[in-house]
DNA sequence: GCGACAG
DNA sequence: ATCTTGTCGC
């Protein structure tokens, strides 16, 4: 359901080499724009993620849509094809983002926000993966990370919730939240047509009880049960 | 030059 | 990301 938006063709997601795409990331940075999101609008929420096959000879690309009160799972879709970029750090999204748009042409639904396994305005370039897709749907997208990348913050209280701003040459570029007491926090980046407040409490409201946001756990599940199968079914 | 480096 | 057993803890 969810398209890219006029104008911009195919997102400038088939770079000729990594310049390339470096230098598309640059061009759409100036697109981005953070701004607070009214949660009470957001009633669909999408969660994406991609898993890989051993050898990079597969991969399954899956978006879960959930209910932000209920957490209940009211549509989800996959999209299976083969890796068409190699994994380099900066360059994520020109790995993941085609299969993952794939994937959401198969909703039934429309979200009306994205919650992306990685980075936002925390990236080299301040285009991380939830930025280019933002950009290309022109929706709200957050990006919440396992590990760091680009900057430093302090560590955040032990309690849920608590966080810290990460920093980056000086510049706020995300934050170090605290989504469930005793566990590793997650980073929290703007991908667009957000702001990390609207971010943070969007994704505490999506953390009831594990580390990861609902809707990150279930597309990964999703993906890599999807994949599973594949690889089971061809022996 | 060397190390670090989202998934 | 993926390869991998048992094990400690709620």
């Amino acid at each position: 359901m969810p398209r890219i938006i006029d104008g911009l063709d195919d997102g400038g997601l088939w770079p000729a080499d990594p310049g390339a795409a470096a230098t598309v990331q640059e061009r759409l940075a100036g697109r981005v724009r953070t701004e607070p999101l009214d949660l009470g609008g957001v009633s669909l929420v999408a969660g994406l993620d991609v898993s890989y096959a051993p050898g990079d000879t597969a991969l399954v690309a899956a978006a879960v849509v959930m209910d932000p009160a209920t957490l209940e799972v009211v549509d989800s879709a996959v999209a299976a094809t083969e890796p068409r970029f190699p994994y380099v750090p900066g360059l994520f999204a020109f790995r993941e983002l085609p299969s993952l748009l794939k994937a959401l042409e198969g909703l039934g639904t429309e979200p009306d926000a994205y919650v992306c396994d990685g980075f936002g305005l925390a990236h080299p370039r301040r285009f991380g993966l939830a930025c280019h897709l933002g950009v290309l749907l022109d929706r709200p997208v957050l990006g919440a990370a396992k590990s760091a990348f680009v900057g430093r913050a302090e560590a955040p209280g032990p309690e849920r919730g608590s966080w810290t701003p990460l920093l980056d040459g000086g510049e706020v570029v995300g934050r170090s939240l605290r989504t469930r007491a005793g566990v590793k926090p997650v980073f929290v980046s703007v991908g667009h047509r957000v702001d990390l407040d609207s971010a943070c409490e969007l994704l505490l409201r999506l953390t009831p009880r594990y580390r990861i946001p609902e809707p990150i756990r279930r597309a990964d599940r999703l993906s890599r049960d999807r994949l599973a199968e594949a690889s089971a079914a061809k022996g």
